[in-house]
DNA sequence: AAATGTATTAAACAATTGTTCAAAAATAAT
DNA sequence: ATTATTTTTGAACAATTGTTTAATACATTT
C-alpha cells in the first residue's frame, strides 16, 4: 500500500489508523466489531442503530468502533457493501457461466439463492433499504455486482427471444425469478406475525420452492 | 379525505419536490401534520424521521405534532395502520368476492394492485419495515386485513386443489402472485440506480405485467 | 530495562432528539 | 366587550447521539 502517498499524508492521523498493521494475531476486536455491526445494522437499520449498540453487541468499549472504523457511516458502508456482495455475487457467477444452458442456470440459481436466504433471511430487506438512500460508494458496488442486464444468462435469453424460441421477455423472466425467490423472505414477518404460518412451515415451503420455481419459470418460457 | 394521503408518484424525487410546495392552505393543522407525517415517514422510515422534520414538511410549529398526536410513536402507528389498510384492504375485497372465479380474481387483483403501487410505490418497503418491528397495535391491523389464508379466494383454491383440479399448492400460488406483483417495486431503486432501466421503461413494464402476470399464474394452475 | 508503538478506556464535547409547559394569540361563547 | 376555550408559539428539559481526546494498559522492539 502507498503509505507515503502525499494525498494520504495530508491527514496523517487518520492514515495512521487506516494503514495500521494487522500483524497482531489477536485482531479479534476489529473482527468482533464488524460482525456485531453486521448483526445490529441488519436487525435495526442504520438510523435505529447506535455506536453504543454495536459495541455492546461486540462486548467492547464503544470508543473502539470509531477507533477502528473512523465513523458509524463508514462502518455502515462497509457492512452494506458486504451485504450486497453476499446477495448478488453468488448468482453472478452462475448466470455468467458460458457452459450451462439457461434452464440449468435457473435450477442452480434457485437452489443457491434460497439456501443463502435461509441463512441470511434479513439480507434482502436490509439491502433494499440501503439502496433506497445509497451513497456513491454503495451504488458503485451495486453496478459491479449488477447481474440483471449484463449477464450471459440474459444474453442467452435475448438470443432465444429473438429467434422466437422464448415466449417471455427476458427482463420479465428475471423479474419473476428474483421476485418469487426473494419476496417471501422480505414479507415473511407478515406471514408469521399474523399467524398464517409458523417458521417450520415457512422453511419447508422454501425448500419446496427450490425445485418448484424452476418448473414454474420454465412454463413461462 | 384523500387530499394529502400518500400523494406521490413513481418518480418520487421529482414528485416529492413538486407536491411539497402546493399545500392545501385550507387544510387544518391536524390534517397537514398527518399528511406530512405520511410523506416523511414513508420516505425516511421511523428512526430517521424527527418530529421537527414532520413539522417542517407541514410548515407548522413543531410543538403542534405532540399537541395533536401526543407522541411521535402514536403518529407513526397511525400512519402505519393507514398504510397497511391502503396496501391490503383493496385486494381483500376482491379476494373475498363469492361471485367471481379464482381466475377472475387474479385478473382483478393484478390490475388493482399494480395501479395502486404505481401511485404508492414506496408503500411495500415501508410496510415491510414496519411489520418487522411492529407493536401489538399494528399486528392487530395486520390480522384484520390479513388476506393470505382466510380469504374466500384461498378457500376456492383449496377446494380445487383437493379435487386434483389445481396443480399448484394454494399458498405457493398466493406467494407467487404477490411476489411477482410487489417485488419489482421494492427493488426498483436497484434497477434504476444501476442504470439497468429508467423510470419510463419501468412504468411500461409494470403496465405489461398487469395482463401478463395473470397469464403466468394460470400456467401454474 | 527502556523506549516505542498499539490497544483500550473513561470522560467530555456539542448537537440533536422527543417531550413538556407556560405564555401568547386566536377563536368561540357568553 | 368580557370571558372562556382552543390553538399556536418559543423556550426549556433531560436524555441520547456521534465523535474527539487525553490518559492508561498492553505489547513489541531496541
Amino acid at each position: 500500500m502507498e503509505n507515503g502517498s502525499y494525498i494520504c499524508a495530508v491527514n496523517s492521523i487518520d492514515m495512521a489508523k487506516a494503514t495500521r498493521k494487522k500483524k497482531d494475531p489477536d485482531a479479534s476486536a476489529e473482527e468482533k466489531i464488524l460482525s456485531a455491526a453486521r448483526a445490529v445494522f441488519t436487525r435495526n437499520g442504520y438510523a435505529a442503530t447506535t455506536v453504543r449498540d454495536i459495541a455492546a453487541e461486540a462486548d467492547l468499549n464503544f470508543s473502539l468502533v470509531n477507533y477502528y472504523f473512523r465513523s458509524k457511516e463508514k462502518l455502515y458502508d462497509l457492512v452494506m457493501k458486504d451485504a450486497i456482495r453476499q446477495l448478488l455475487s453468488g448468482i453472478k457467477d452462475v448466470l455468467n457461466d458460458v457452459h450451462t444452458t439457461p434452464e440449468e442456470k435457473i435450477d442452480l440459481v434457485c437452489v443457491g439463492w434460497i439456501d443463502m436466504l435461509l441463512v441470511h433471511p434479513d439480507l434482502p430487506l436490509f439491502v433494499m433499504n440501503g439502496v433506497a438512500n445509497s451513497s456513491n460508494d454503495i451504488t458503485k458496488e451495486l453496478v459491479e455486482n449488477n447481474v440483471f442486464l449484463t449477464s450471459y444468462f440474459v444474453k442467452q435469453l435475448m438470443e432465444l427471444h429473438g429467434k422466437g424460441k422464448l415466449k417471455i421477455a427476458p427482463l420479465h423472466l428475471v423479474m419473476n425469478l428474483v421476485s418469487m425467490l426473494t419476496l417471501p423472505f422480505v414479507a415473511r414477518h407478515l406471514l408469521l406475525k399474523t399467524g398464517a404460518i409458523d417458521m417450520k412451515i415457512f422453511k419447508a415451503m422454501m425448500e419446496e420452492r427450490k425445485t418448484q420455481i424452476p418448473g414454474w419459470i420454465k412454463l413461462m418460457m
